[in-house]
DNA sequence: ACTTGTTCCATTTGATGACAGATTGAGCAT
DNA sequence: ATGCTCAATCTGTCATCAAATGGAACAAGT
């Protein structure tokens, strides 16, 4: 710690974590927003030279993702990206809808003053990017408003457990907010979630947050059926 | 495929995965068990030297093990087992009683008529052991009639989230069967849930799922506060 | 002729030992 | 007792070797 001119020229651009740390969150990313797509081979080699690295951390990145599921290995042959199958999306909507459920649930029953509070101003602002049409600043306040209920359980196990599906189910619960008529109808739902958390209602905020989950899923299953194929809708950057 | 004499020399013993998945296995075990306490240092070359392999293989389980959550890592320093607070773990029967409670509840919509007989004829049969005082022969028909309900949810996404939990808790729930005259309540609360998916009752099913795990994390958190300490009760192989 | 089965080799994975950088704790001076 | 120095130890990464895979080329059978 001789000298520290500013920049500190020690940290390589975001320097977050480690070497395998930063491979697996961009790796991860790139899975979750399909620009790897399923079944896509991860070449450790390929890998290695993209990263300008060796292949020894490569290979931890990539037992990280499998244990993260995300990807898939077998013994001696290569990895894979996980594939999604319809069924399987399907159970992992389900298990969405009864987190986001049991969240709701706790929310209504834990949820501090200041969090309900904080839960309907971010609510009754959200209507104005419906009523404009501004489909980015209502998924903005969408993914804010679903991380105050998760927060408002106060488990931090339980919100853990539910980001980490969410952000595998990301870009399929995007996908449904280009159906006309969406938004509204989503505001709504949340409408009816809110409701019951404020007069204290657990098993009503329960089922309103599970229906809602059940909506998005359904979409989602629509949306596939209509593409044929599971992959997740590409975006760009 | 040449010879094949009888013993099959070529697998040696339990060889059901790779060096490293093996080493994951043996180590997930202690950990979850309590023979390698909560903080323990888990040092490269000696679990190298060990399992006698070298460093990489230990690196990529060690990794893979703080991804499950059962070891933490932080850069150049060295692995601990991963220790579970007071607060995390009342998290974690939180999220395991919320879980439980969704199986529960889509067993009662889902469960075919097959798999309501089979639960009610374990549920039956579990009588016995109770009236006769057998803890151990309970203790796996409780193990049978949980995974019961996971598997009538339909959904095995949800079964494995709740498996996984499930068996990072295990020490902890079995230490309160140790109470006296629990075996009996356990059973009753077992009744309650039975009885409600009999009748197709989701949200009762779910209520009553919801209070038996309850139940078992209070008096996990009793047996922790008396003995004062967060590491799961050791027990033999 | 077209499939089916076999043999090989290029490619890829699994694992090792070695080296540079970081950490930790003992020893010493204040 | 407190703080500093430095060496032993441990982690992160690499280059390299043995074993396994998976195609391509080729032979044989229907």
């Amino acid at each position: 710690m001789t000298e520290e001119p500013a920049g500190a020229r020690r940290r390589p651009l975001l320097r977050a974590g480690t070497t395998v740390d930063q491979m697996v969150r961009v790796l991860a990313d790139e899975i979750v927003r399909g620009l790897l797509a399923p079944g896509e081979k991860l070449d450790e080699g390929g890998l290695a030279e993209r990263f300008g690295v060796s292949r020894t951390p490569v290979r931890e990145a990539l037992r990280q993702l499998s244990t993260m599921d995300l990807a898939e290995r077998q013994p001696n042959r290569r990895a894979v990206v996980r594939a999604i199958t319809g069924e399987r999306l399907a159970e992992m909507f389900d298990a969405m809808g009864e987190l986001e459920a049991a969240c709701a649930r706790l929310s209504a029953l834990r949820m501090t003053a200041a969090e309900r509070r904080a839960l309907e101003d971010l609510h009754r602002r959200s209507a104005d990017p419906v009523r404009s049409g501004a489909r980015e600043a209502y998924e903005e306040a969408n993914v804010r408003f679903h991380t105050l209920l998760y927060e408002g359980s106060h488990s931090g196990y339980l919100r853990d457990l539910v980001m980490a599906i969410r952000a595998r189910l990301a870009p399929f619960r995007r996908a449904q907010f280009k159906v006309p008529g969406r938004l509204a109808r989503s505001l709504a739902e949340h409408d009816a979630i809110v409701a019951a958390i404020l007069r204290g209602d657990g098993e009503g905020a329960a089922a309103a947050a599970r229906a809602h989950v059940l909506t998005v899923g359904v979409a989602s299953a629509t949306y596939l059926d209509s593409t044929r194929s599971v992959e997740p809708p590409l975006e760009p950057a």
